[in-house]
DNA sequence: ACTTTATGTCGTAAACATGCGTCATAACAT
DNA sequence: ATGTTATGACGCATGTTTACGACATAAAGT
């Protein structure tokens, strides 16, 4: 993403590129349907409850905190985490206003190439 | 996403992380937008538009095609991309369902963490 | 046959991501 | 005070992406 030539696009589609970019590995959407599934903000669980390393998993939280799409506070000894779910929903505005524009005229037919 | 620990997650996740990834870069948002604003099927003209090589748009353009997200047919000496209106549909399902999920429950409030 | 034009493939350097072990810190209990 | 537990920060090895110039191919005109 901080390639060198990222700046040369617009802030639109550099913060779509963004999220997806955060969303584009099975763990990080594993950790956000986690927290979702859960009501209480959960901690150190999540680590628990997937294929990887403690470590791995911070790591992965720290991504999504970067973007603020997940926050965290500390409570005694543990963080709690949860999702911004005011973010999400614009980052789900967002996408659908893409999806919305990249199908609106019908380019290609399902098997038929053009 | 061909790293060592995806085959321990869902094929759910692993197929939106993969999409995902797909959008994780400027240049293919650029060049999936520039695709959706043109009725005709542009070729060699979406390296034109962008500020990168043609060899990096070539790249670019041969990731979203590997994930049929774009299709090109031979047409003489240029070749003609067009959007898979159908599959960036059933996309748009998949990503409505995350966020919909993510977004079902008010985790966190705007401004306060839990 | 030869040049031009449009594309893709290959090789490569630099930047970045993944995954984990080890250490540092800070809260809490004993 | 000392030990225990939950976390994050640091560093490292390995793998992947980005970006491009130089070459290969293939259609189409001269």
């Amino acid at each position: 993403m901080t390639y060198a030539k990222t700046a040369a696009f617009t802030e639109e589609q550099q913060q779509l590129a963004r999220v997806a970019k955060a969303l584009a590995h099975p763990a990080r959407v594993a950790i956000i349907q986690f927290l979702a599934s859960k009501q209480t903000c959960i901690s150190g669980d999540i680590a628990a409850e997937l294929p990887l390393s403690r470590t791995t998993v911070s790591q992965h939280l720290q991504e999504l905190k970067a973007l603020d799409l997940i926050r965290g506070e500390i409570d005694g000894l543990t963080v709690c985490y949860c999702l911004n779910t005011e973010l999400l929903k614009q980052v789900h505005q967002q996408f659908t206003g893409f999806f919305l524009e990249a199908t609106a005229n019908p380019a290609c037919g399902p098997a038929d190439a053009c």
